[in-house]
DNA sequence: CGCCGTATTGAAACACCTCAATGCAGGTGG
DNA sequence: CCACCTGCATTGAGGTGTTTCAATACGGCG
C-alpha cells in the first residue's frame, strides 16, 4: 500500500483502519520555493509529512537574525509541537508537496493508537537527538568541521545518486544560517576542504566526498 | 504529601497508587561534586529526579572537546533517553541528591498511566525547546549576549534569594563549555556587562541584574 | 603561611566577519 | 541570438571578536 509505504516512519506498525482514516482526512498542499508551510507565530493547524521537495525549519529573532534548525526530506514528519503553537517556521527550499493532517483528528487517533503515539514519540526523540548534535557542532566545531557535519548529515539521508555524492538543495546563505557562519566563510571552508582533497565540487550544488572517512571524522559530534 | 509535591512536574495529576509504587521502588543516591550520575556510553538503568544540588548534562567528543547541554536544578527530571542508551553524561556540580527510578518499573508504570506518560512527553518537549534555544544562542549570538542568555535562563529558574539575583553554581569553564566560548571570553563578557551597568558582581559566583530588561533583551532567543 | 584551583587581565595570534569586487548561470527583453 | 539583468557564489582585503598563551590576583584550606 503506497500510502503507508510512503509514511513508513510515522505509520509503521499502525492499524490499517487508523492509517486509512488519517489518509481520508488529509489534504495535500503544494509549496512554492521559499513559501511558508507555517510560521513561528501561528497556532498549529496540523501536522505534516513531506512528500516531495526539501524544506527547512528556521527560527528568526526580532533582531532579524535567522537560525536554521534543520532541513527535511521526503518522508519526514514535521510540525511537532508541544503547547500547540510553533516556535519555528517551516519554509520550502524547492517546489514541494506536503500532506497535512488536521491536528484535532491526529490527536484523537494517536490517543486511540498506542503504536502511532509511540512512533510520534520516537520521531520526537530523533528530533531532540538532532538538536543536541547541532548544539555540539555550533559550540565546539570550526567552520570547515561544521560544513563536514552538514555534509555527513545529508549523506546519511541518502539523497543523491550514490552514497558519496551530496546534492545541496540549499544556498550558501542557508548553510551559513544553519551552521552559525556567514556565507563567505562557508564558501571558503568548502574551498579549503576541496583544496585538501577531501571533497570535490563539480558545481556549487554538488559535492563528491573523496574521503568520506575524513568528512565523517571532521564532522563527528558524538563521543566516539 | 511531600513526595508528590517535590516531584510535581513529573507526577502532577498522576494516580496516587502509581506514585506510591514508584516511591517504593526508588532509591536515593548521593553525588559528590564532579561525580558522574551516568556517562554517555552507558545503558540507561533508571530515570532520575534531582532532589538537591545542581548538575550538568554534557557531551564529550573523542577529540576531548566538551559541550555542556544544560544545568539542572532540584525538581528536574533527568535521564530521558530514547533508545535506551544515553548520548550524554550527567555530572554533579555540587554535592547532590538524586532519586533513581529503575527504568523497567518506570516504563511499566508509564504504560499504565497515561497521565504519567503525558508528563514525561511534556518534559521531553521542554527539553527540546531548550535545545532549540541553545542552538539559536550558539549560532546567532555574541559572547556577551550568550552570557545574558544563560543569566536569563537561571533567573527564570528562580534559584537565588530574589528574582534579580543569580547564583552561579558552575565555574567559568562550565559556562564557557555551555556557551561555546572560552572561560576568558566569558570573564571578559561579564566584565563588559558589569562596566555597562547591566549587571553587578559582588563575587565571581553572584550576579545582580541591575537592568533585568537589558539582560532579557540581549539574551533573547525567541522571535519577539 | 603557603598551596592550589579558579578568576581576571593583558598581549598577540587567529578565525571569522564585513565590505566590496568579480564571476557565473539562468532568465528576460530587445 | 545577443545584451542585459538578477541572484548566487567566489574571492580579496581589511577589521573585529574570540582564542591562545601567559602572568597575576583572589580565596579557601591544609
Amino acid at each position: 500500500m503506497a500510502f503507508a509505504d510512503y509514511y513508513g516512519r510515522l505509520f509503521e506498525g499502525v492499524d490499517e483502519v487508523i492509517v486509512g482514516e488519517l489518509e481520508r482526512v488529509s489534504v495535500c498542499r503544494s509549496l512554492e520555493p521559499h513559501g511558508y508551510l507555517f510560521d513561528q507565530y501561528s497556532q498549529a493547524r496540523g501536522v505534516y509529512v513531506l512528500e516531495q521537495g526539501v524544506i527547512m525549519i528556521e527560527r528568526s529573532s526580532a533582531a532579524g537574525r535567522r537560525q536554521i534548525l534543520g532541513f527535511s526530506y521526503p518522508g519526514d514528519f514535521v510540525g511537532l509541537t508541544h503547547d500547540g503553537s510553533f516556535e519555528y517556521s517551516v519554509r520550502s527550499l524547492t517546489q514541494a508537496l506536503v500532506r497535512e493532517f488536521p491536528i484535532a483528528v491526529f490527536r484523537r487517533l494517536s490517543d486511540a493508537s498506542p503504536q502511532l503515539k509511540a512512533n510520534v514519540n520516537r520521531i520526537g526523540g530523533s528530533v531532540l537527538a538532532h538538536a543536541i548534535d547541532q548544539v555540539f557542532a555550533l559550540g565546539q566545531k570550526r567552520a570547515h568541521e561544521r560544513v563536514c557535519y552538514l555534509l555527513a548529515e545529508i549523506r546519511r539521508r541518502g539523497v543523491g545518486p550514490d552514497e558519496n555524492t551530496v546534492e545541496l538543495a540549499m544556498t550558501r546563505q542557508d548553510i551559513a544560517d544553519y551552521l552559525g557562519l556567514t556565507m563567505e566563510t562557508v564558501s571558503r571552508a568548502m574551498r579549503r576542504l576541496s583544496d585538501d582533497g577531501i571533497i570535490d565540487m563539480p558545481g556549487p550544488q554538488t559535492v563528491n566526498l573523496i574521503e568520506p572517512a575524513a568528512v565523517l571524522r571532521l564532522g563527528s559530534v558524538k563521543g566516539d
